[in-house]
DNA sequence: CAGAATCCTGGCCGATACTG
DNA sequence: CAGTATCGGCCAGGATTCTG
């Protein structure tokens, strides 16, 4: 695998696209509750991350004339594709993580 | 999300994890030839991502003793399991990549 | 063949300050 | 509120060399 589709599974493996994606999937968010559940994400990484991901066609950005402004995110129709198999990468995670940390375990001990 | 289960999703979300697993797919494979397989991989990056899939559990590692000696690499049933969500998102890269270019252009051409 | 060990650097990313 | 801009440290990771 190489060329433009690889350049974009390594976007998709990057360490705030799923978190960020999995968060937009209960429907639009405001950006500081984006901030707020995206866990330790610094707020140059969620707006440089959210930036991509409009520009790629997987989020769109929404903004309300208002003092103060305010700007929605919500997954576009082609993101949406995408949302329920970071969805599962993330449940796999939750689901394995004990069988992970046995393994670590196992494999720390045999040295 | 927090805790050790995120810390695994940070982990899958690595650069080389996916790639490595997908190399994998079709059953056990030489380091060498791994490397030949994960395009543009480094040493030591192909060295480490299998160490650390290894000691998670998501990967084996056979030692044939001869002269050279021979590594085989495998998925365990436990790889097995995250393999094919691995292989949907590589799936998703190849089939969207289009989309996303096309959405690329327009997000450029309205600057 | 399959690594381990070392050195070194680009650029990722956090922290901080500022703004419409 | 929702960003932008700038600076600097730190380390991921490439290149190189060496070995069982």
């Amino acid at each position: 695998m190489s060329g433009p589709s690889r350049q974009l599974l390594d976007r998709l493996s990057d360490k705030w696209v799923n978190l960020t994606l999995n968060a937009l999937a209960d429907g639009p968010r405001r950006y500081t509750d984006l901030a707020k559940s995206v866990t330790g994400v610094s707020q140059k990484m969620l707006t440089q991350t959210l930036r991509t991901l409009e520009r790629d066609g997987l989020v769109s950005r929404r903004v309300t004339a208002a003092v103060p402004v305010r700007v929605d995110y919500d997954l576009t129709p082609l993101g949406w594709t995408l949302m329920p198999l970071m969805y599962a990468v993330k449940e796999w995670a939750e689901v394995h993580i004990g069988e992970v940390e046995a393994a670590r375990a196992a494999y720390d001990a045999a040295l």
